[in-house]
Order: C-alpha cells, then sequence, then structure tokens
DNA sequence: TCTACAATCGAATCCAAGTTCGGTTGTTGG
DNA sequence: CCAACAACCGAACTTGGATTCGATTGTAGA
C-alpha cells in the first residue's frame, strides 16, 4: 500500500456507504459519479481507481447488503428452536438490519433494474462477463435469501405450529412489508428499528396462529 | 380537434399507458422520451405536443394511478359494514389495482424518488410553480389514501373487532406488502390477482383477529 | 371548398455525465 | 535513501438524451 495520507484514507468501504446513501436519496441513474465522489470528498475520476465503471460500484453495494443481511439471517435460522421462534428472530433481524442501513437496504429493493438494464446498453462491454456472473450470483443470493424465510414457515406449517397458509405469498407478504420499512422509517422517528421490528414480530406471529 | 389519421390515432391515455409500460420495465432516468414513444409508433418530439417535458410525463402517470387507485378503494371505505369485512374490501381492491396494471403500480411506487428530484436540477424552471403543485397535491393524496387504510384500522381496534395493534406501523406493513405484489406477481403465473388479494385478506384478518 | 389548427416528424441544439489519460504526490518495503 | 506503486486530480473526450424549431399533413367546421 502507499499514499495515504491521514486526512484523506478512503477506501472501498467509505465510498460503497457513500454510493448507497447519494443512491438511496436520488436513485441510481439520477446519482451522477461526481455527486458520490463529492460525498467522500473526492472527484469523480478518482472514484474509478477503486471500481471498474459505475454499473460495478452499484453491484458492489448490493452484494455488500445481501451479504451482510444474509450473515445475520443464516445465525438465526440454523439455531434449533422452534419454527415459531425461529421465524420472530428471523423477521427481526431482517427488519433491523433494514433500519440499521436503510441505504443499502433500499438499495437492494430500488435500484435492481438498474443492474439487470446493463447488458442492453453498454455494447462493447469490457467487463460484461466478469458483470453478468456478479449479477446472477447476486440473484441467486436473493433468491437464497427469500428461501430461508420460505423454509420456516413450510417447516412451521408441516410441523402444525403455523396455520395452513399459501407460504409463498405469505413469504412475499412479509419481505414486501419488511423492505418497505426501508422506504418510510427514519433515524429519530416514533419507533426505533427494533421496536418497529417487534410490531412487525407480533403481527405475522399473530397472522400465523393456528 | 383535427388530424386523427385512422391507423395512428394516439391520446394522452396511450401514451400515460405506454409510458407507464416502460417505465415500469426501465426505470424512470433509464427511460429515454423515444422509447416511450417507440411504444405508441411516435417520434420523441411528438411526445411534446402532449406533454410539457418528461417530468410532467412521469407525472401524469403517477397521478392517473393515484386516482384511479383511490377512486375504487373509496367506494369500498365508504360502504356502511363491518371494520373487518371493509377491511377485506379494501385490500381486495387495492391488490386488484395493483396486479390489473401492473405498470402504474409499480411506477408509484418505485418512481417517487424521480419526481421529487426535479426541483434540484431543471434550474430554469419554466414550469415549475405548476410542477411543484401538482407534485405536492400528489403526495397529499398518497397520503389520503394510506389514511383510508389506517382508518379503518383505528375504527376496527376502537371497536373492538381487532387487536390493539401498532394501527400505523401495521398500516404501512400492510401497503408495503401490497406494493410488493406489482414487483414479483405476473400475469399468467401460480395465482390470479383475486387470488393473491385472497390470500392477503385472510392472512391480514387473521393478523388482527382478536 | 377553405381555413385554422391538431398531430406529427426530421434535423439541429445543447448539455450533462461517464469515462479516459497523463501527470502529481506521498507512503512503504527493501 | 530509493524504487514502485497506490491514491488522487484536472482537463479533455465522447455520447446519449432532452428539448426546440420549422415544416408538413390531414381533418373538421364554417
Amino acid at each position: 500500500m502507499a499514499r495515504k495520507p491521514a486526512d484523506q484514507s478512503v477506501d472501498r468501504q467509505d465510498i460503497l456507504w457513500a454510493a448507497a446513501e447519494v443512491l438511496h436519496r436520488n436513485g441510481y441513474e439520477a446519482t451522477t459519479m461526481k455527486d458520490i465522489a463529492a460525498q467522500v470528498n473526492l472527484t469523480a475520476a478518482s472514484l474509478y481507481h477503486h471500481f471498474k465503471n459505475k454499473d460495478f460500484l452499484l453491484l458492489n453495494v448490493l452484494e455488500v447488503g445481501i451479504d451482510y443481511t444474509i450473515a445475520k439471517l443464516e445465525a438465526v435460522a440454523a439455531a434449533d428452536m422452534a419454527n415459531a421462534e425461529k421465524l420472530a428472530g428471523m423477521i427481526r433481524s431482517h427488519v433491523v438490519s433494514v433500519t440499521g442501513n436503510v441505504a443499502v437496504g433500499a438499495a437492494m429493493v430500488f435500484e435492481i433494474r438498474a443492474v439487470l438494464n446493463v447488458s442492453s446498453k453498454n455494447g462493447d462491454a469490457k467487463f460484461m462477463n466478469e458483470f453478468v456472473a456478479r449479477r446472477n450470483l447476486f440473484f441467486t443470493r436473493r433468491d437464497y435469501f427469500e428461501g430461508l424465510f420460505r423454509g420456516v414457515l413450510r417447516a412451521g406449517i408441516d410441523a402444525g405450529e403455523f396455520r395452513q397458509v399459501d407460504a409463498d405469498i405469505v413469504t412475499k407478504a412479509m419481505l414486501g412489508a419488511h423492505n418497505w420499512v426501508g422506504v418510510w422509517w427514519r433515524d429519530g422517528g416514533r419507533l426505533s428499528g427494533e421496536e418497529v421490528a417487534d410490531v412487525l414480530v407480533d403481527t405475522w406471529l399473530a397472522a400465523l396462529r393456528r
């Protein structure tokens, strides 16, 4: 390593975090490289030292977000407890993740189209192969994430702990409600992330109790 | 009126509908006027005969969407019946609206930031005043829409029909789940819009029953 | 039939945003 | 102390996309 002046040492993490913030505020297409750079006191040109291009930057934000969320979720999902308790823990984990990092959470939800549309334009595609591969991996991970919820739901239904519901639809309803938290929740509001999580845990368990 | 050749008579409605479709597919910023025009066999230039500019076009889509949704919802909300039944009808109405017109539903959810960010750029602002006014009205209507749900929820709680829940949070959870339907639901999938609606009605009522 | 005008287009304008390039500056390992 | 290179910047390039403008074409009503 080299060149790390005390005042301006900015690393990938800082940029990703800042990017998520700006992205959350304006949306991918409306966010300029200059905007992101400004957030960390850099110039647009400097960003290209850290990321191949804008698309990869966004993809990176999404990757970090999904990895973080899954990591926290897996810990709960793997625990050995009743499905109701497990589901409660997962809901809490998800909601707290979202409120703990609204920017990343929102990006994961709202900016996916931007990632999807990359192939169409950008025909030359210098890094297209790598990009497509990583994008696919991201979507695989998202499916896996959703599967964790669906799995517990199904297990609970099979075990007779939960009512007989359409697990697919209810799973999507849960994720929709949780994702939406990232849209309206603000730090300093009436309820903390944990409190919101508690309300949702209560709500979903009530919806599932027999 | 004049100039309405049988083969190419395109009116505002057609354009709005087409725009919603493209918007849904690509997102506001990624959607070009050319894309929208192509969808109705026009050139980009021609769109300016029907709409002041791109921002107004989007705003129009949102306005049409919210008006349509509210109209259907009010009919139910005004009915004289038990809150549980009323809520069921409202959920059904909302979900069916979303699945009946995914493009508009999704636009209402995802493209709002684009509308919000207009003021920042476009400094000259030829139509800024009108735009801001209409935008504010749109948001007012959205709040009103949310209020319809919250109102029934509160009424049901007060009447002892529903459990004591945090009406604010549960309202947002409901709307989040419903909005999310526009993201994943596709015509021709396992369930019709009505069937999805039924599942959600069942789920929410279960969550609220005492 | 004439006239005004709605509806449309092609071409030109204008500008912002992504990206590239060459050069500068410190830091660090040897 | 020195070479190598990470981190950064200013300026220039390029391109796509919104918007404007003038011209054209049917249609509807007088």
